[in-house]
DNA sequence: GTCTATATAGCGATAGAC
DNA sequence: GTCTATCGCTATATAGAC
């Protein structure tokens, strides 16, 4: 548990970045090496193979998303207002781990989708208790999980540096909540 | 508007299914090649490069989205009912034309992410008129993206043919629907 | 319209100096 | 711990026979 080098957390976030802005293809090792600062042969110092560098970016997912379950257990507006709020993507971390995941997945790698699935089913678990039946936890998942994918699909805002896409702001967005937060408490 | 070569068609068909079930890394011109039936050089006959490739699959999700848009707007059972009941996937032709297309967007290609959102905007457009505010369509989209990403994230189930993930079914499923049909219409 | 053969480039990974 | 140099493989694409 004591604080990794900090040219491997370079290396992570570098690799995270090209898959988020380029997509899988363009996150080769030389482009996250020259991203990152390093060359080639450094990066393969801390990362023995690519694979090696993606369970290091899921198993940096894996923290994240424990991190928030707890933020989330001790949420003064509740649980399901927290986990509604949140899902609106505002390109903290645990936001742009679960769109480079997403993107792993998708290209064919199955400890990413694995991870994806394992990081919904905790979030479900947590929210259960707090809905009034499955029906509504479904909804609630969903939501959220359009919330993503839109995301996921929308290109980074070179203003704000958050993720523009098809998805309500603002008002819309207070108005949506409170309509989700109606069907599933 | 004559009927396109034999060939091409079938070509298309297996570069389609290798990026659902492996992912777009897998979907090289010679793996697509094989799976047709044909050669590497037989295939660039049809499609002079990889982006040609691209550019035709995209082509035909556009065609099968604005077939779907009619069958919408002339449904019994109304707009609605008719697009919530659809978005559960059931491996049409429509269905694995949009994943394929979202394996392409993830992996980087562009105008695979800009023809998702046309059709994204498309189907909304089509339902504005038919729920009671800007808000419930909203939940009404999100919900239905929610659907098609967590089964773009989803194996192939090899029983069924159909695509397996987090996603409820059968009696779950129509306690779903009703419950966005009564928080949206 | 479909094939084989080949050119070219880029990727992941290794070896070994510093 | 980080570098340069290089190997081996695979991918896209071209050329030209049939």
């Amino acid at each position: 548990m004591s604080r990794p080098p900090l040219a491997r957390e370079r290396v992570l976030d570098a690799f995270q970045a090209i898959l988020i802005d380029d997509g899988e293809r363009t996150a080769t090792l030389a482009a996250t090496a020259e991203a990152a600062g390093v060359s080639k042969g450094g990066l393969l110092y801390h990362f023995a193979s690519r694979d090696d560098l993606v369970t290091g970016m899921l198993e940096r997912l894996e923290a994240l998303a424990q991190e928030d379950l707890t933020l989330m257990a001790s949420a003064e507006e509740g649980e399901v207002a927290y986990f509604i709020r949140t899902s609106v993507m505002e390109g903290d971390d645990l936001d742009r781990a679960l769109i480079a995941a997403a993107r792993l997945a998708q290209a064919g790698f199955p400890t990413a989708a694995e991870m994806l699935r394992q990081v919904r089913e905790a979030w479900a678990a947590a929210l259960r208790p707090h809905v009034r039946d499955e029906t509504a936890l479904n909804l609630l998942m969903l939501v959220s999980d359009g919330l993503y994918y839109n995301n996921a699909l929308g290109r980074v805002d070179a203003e704000t540096g958050g993720l523009a896409g098809p998805v309500p702001t603002g008002d819309d967005m207070t108005a949506l909540i409170e309509l989700v937060r109606r069907a599933t408490v």
